[in-house]
DNA sequence: ATGGCTGCAAATAGTTTGCAATGAG
DNA sequence: CTCATTGCAAACTATTTGCAGCCAT
């Protein structure tokens, strides 16, 4: 039971749909890379996506890869998150939400917004209001 | 009313303490490095640091300024913390504590634990438990 | 003395940018 | 046809590392 030739095409529609919807011209490699990454909500760092394109047989420059993803988020399809200086992470759930990360593989994982609730927060310095708030809970085998 | 010999001497003297209590070999590079971050609570980044060093007529190269972070960061002297992929923030402050950042300027202050409260929070994954949590509330000037 | 520090410069990793060639509307 | 997009390589930034000489113990 594997992905048959509709499910991929019926992806790239959507991935098309999406781009356009966005404004953004729709090309081979943005189409490509929106197909990897917008399918389901998952956390891919550029590398991996470059990869996963290698994988399918597409030449995508690295270059092309950050473009893509600068411009996709900065069009609101995807989120980047930054969790150590290591690399950008590109979130394809745009959702608000939080995250789970293991502190010994680095994986990623979502927590919804309300499976965490606060019953008191700080009065924001007089004069701003809150913006965001990014939570990641480190999580380590239990021992 | 500056700052006197007297201080800085005290300041000195707290500092070189703190590195001997770690285990931390005296020398002036990392006394000097201790005394700008050590004094107060802070968010200093490595260019901040070696910025300070010079103008106190310091000559540390940039390298010594890493590893000498690196070395307090792994001996809990301070942490390190990532808020965006920009560069590494050096916080004096090592009890558990939360942060504001406005996002203007990217300034960071501390947000105390007892000012943050949950009232809910997911279950960690089977056979993991709960590290430690980085929340990070981005302020915006109000409008 | 001796082993840990330091400075310098070179290496590294992730990301961005300049520019000529290509492709979409 | 015209301007946006792409690929490549070079540039950049933050950080780390190798190594010869220096300094604390």
């Amino acid at each position: 039971m594997g992905i048959d030739a509709a499910d991929v095409e019926s992806n790239w529609a959507r991935a098309a749909a999406r781009l356009a919807a966005c404004g953004i011209r729709v090309t081979d490699q943005r189409l490509q890379i929106a197909s990897i990454l917008l399918g389901e909500p998952q956390h891919l760092s550029a590398e991996q996506i470059a990869e996963a394109l290698r994988r399918d047989g597409a030449r995508v420059s690295k270059a092309t890869v950050y473009n893509t993803l600068n411009l996709f988020a900065a069009r609101g399809l995807i989120r980047q998150l930054t969790l150590d200086g290591s690399c950008a992470w590109f979130d394809s759930n745009v959702a608000p939400h939080y995250h789970f990360q293991d502190e010994q593989t680095g994986a990623l994982s979502d927590v919804a917004l309300r499976d965490v609730q606060f019953s008191r927060l700080p009065a924001p310095p007089p004069g701003m209001e809150v913006a965001s708030i990014d939570l990641v809970i480190r999580l380590r085998r239990r021992g």
